[in-house]
DNA sequence: TCCGCTATCTATAAACA
DNA sequence: TTGTTTATAGATAGCGG
């Protein structure tokens, strides 16, 4: 029996795609966690398939979720010294959010806090690269906020002066 | 020349395990490749090794970043609906940062802001199981914000009255 | 460390039940 | 559609340079 060699191009055929989506998968599962056992490293596989019509996370699958089986996504990370600054990267409607929110702020324990979550918004990584299918469902913004030092408040749940120092572990992520 | 089959286990040599690693990654890399050419879906791998000491995104490689370098996680994500409320996954000290900030919000708008923002950090979906490696860089908490509709402001940059409606994206990430 | 090499093993396309 | 088989293409462990 002679096979052809695989042509590496989109199958239109349903079912053929389908049943070589499920084949791959499998492969591609095995293998993520042949390396995780052997090099002793995790790993985190997304996929979104139309087909599916549901993201998929490895290796914990989930169920069919609404807003996130239309969320389809590429990745694109860059460290945050490439960027030149917020204006440069995030939309105009996003700034306007963020000064609207220093705005808001009088008070100074909010000042420190607003200010500090979304002040250095931007702080040190930038995500772009995000892709949106359903522009209805997902459109706007990401903002990915990693806080860091959380438990910097004092017995009555007030903000430390410090604040500034210990939420230095932001993260932004932003798209248009 | 025979060779043994593989033993499914943790390389302990350092060449071999991280030679095991780049060719295995290699392949993968083409896989996912190849699955998103032949099936037309999106892929994208997130994997931290130890040995190279960063985080590797694909297909979009990130250079050696100091934090998320040391950011290792498995993803698990399940839907809302499964959470019974916030306490019940959030940590307490988390809890006490959204109370204090709800405390700190006297103006209407900032109230309506800062509301929409934290009180609904259970908004859709929770996902878990982020497991930092490194706690002194990145412990404590991840808030995933989805911020659905930021255009929602008026001319002046305030919030308009029905921000609620217009913020139901809100996505969190919570992890002890 | 990073190539090549290649014997061997694995994944999988195609066909059929 | 799902499962099984089988020939072949492709991946890769171990080694040498």
């Amino acid at each position: 029996m002679i096979r052809k060699k695989v042509k590496l191009a989109y199958i239109t055929n349903d079912s053929s795609r389908k049943a070589t989506y499920k084949k791959r998968n499998k492969g591609l599962m095995k293998n993520m966690s042949e390396l995780s056992t052997l090099c002793g490293i995790n790993t985190c596989a997304i996929m979104y398939s139309p087909d599916e019509s549901q993201l998929e996370v490895w290796p914990s699958p989930i169920g069919g979720q609404q807003v996130l089986s239309k969320f389809r996504m590429i990745l694109e990370m860059e460290q945050r010294k490439n960027m030149v600054n917020q204006e440069s990267f995030l939309s105009q409607r996003t700034v306007k959010v963020v000064e609207q929110l220093k705005k808001h702020c009088k008070d100074n324990q909010e000042k420190e806090m607003t200010l500090v979550m979304f002040n250095n918004i931007c702080g040190k990584w930038v995500i772009h690269g995000f892709n949106f299918r359903d522009i209805n469902d997902l459109n706007g913004i990401i903002i990915i906020v990693l806080i860091h030092g959380c438990t910097s408040t004092d017995d009555d749940g007030n903000a430390q002066s410090n604040a500034e120092d210990r939420y230095k572990g932001y993260c932004a992520i932003g798209c248009e």
